[in-house]
DNA sequence: GTAAGTGCAAACGGTTTGCAGCCTC
DNA sequence: GAGGCTGCAAACCGTTTGCACTTAC
């Protein structure tokens, strides 16, 4: 497999009426949000677009890598434009806040232990667990 | 006055056949499997257990910090006996190929970051995707 | 004896898909 | 006008739960 080969032919979608509110509900918030939740705020600013467009909408965004995707630990898949830079998360167990956190540490360090290994075109996924401040006391 | 109890009073699970029939399963194999993978494990060796009970069994030494769990990209959960030592996974996005990494370097700059953003008693999962050397020629 | 544990099947929640009609190009 | 796109509802899939039965203590 030589790396001439993108991934598809993969025509542009259509700037329908709901991929664009899609687009647009994506740039009216930070961090990530669950198609559902995109959805109700579809909804609630008045636009009808079906839950399964809405899903189709992000896949496609998904592969077009117009969006990060984060799978919760309630098993949802949950969506952010990714325009930002790459970062993880820090997420506290009992009252969900999260900082977005950045550092080239991990960044260098799966970097090498990939090529020592002989991986190329690596990425990963980091999510932080523990207890906030303010829950702790 | 005998005891004040903060916490549950949390009963030991009874050593049921059932029961006994799953931590043995955990034992058979190393790395995560999932809930119904671990059902057709002990359906091959000729123990019949419920699904429900595998999920009920899993869910309890989770709960008790017997085993880790890990949710998959495809939504699924899956669970290991955690008495060995925690590390990470590099997995090839091609054939699945996976490799168990661990380094002191990922461990003590998740430690520092959550410490410095004021959280304690955390934890934190690692996964690296990448085309190992064999797909990649 | 009794409360915890089990099996079955139905329920659940998030996501995907088949299909008829709609809308871009 | 043709084929992608949408909405709806049904299908899916992993997981959870209600309930009657079994079993460890």
């Amino acid at each position: 497999m030589t790396s001439t080969e993108p991934t598809q032919p993969e025509s542009q979608p259509r700037p329908t009426r709901q991929r664009l509110a899609v687009a647009k509900a994506l740039d009216s918030f930070e961090g990530f949000r669950s198609a559902q939740q995109i959805h109700a705020l579809l909804t609630e600013s008045g636009e009808q677009v079906g839950l399964a467009t809405v899903y189709r909408s992000l896949q496609r965004m998904a592969e077009a890598d117009e969006v990060d995707t984060l799978r919760t630990e309630e098993g949802e898949v949950t969506y952010r434009r990714c325009s930002d830079s790459h970062h993880h998360h820090l997420v506290c167990r009992s009252c969900g806040a999260t900082v977005e956190i950045e550092g080239p540490t991990v960044e260098r360090w799966t970097e090498k232990v990939s090529r020592e290994h002989g991986f190329s075109d690596v990425s990963h996924t980091l999510e932080i667990f523990g207890t906030c401040a303010t829950c702790a006391r």
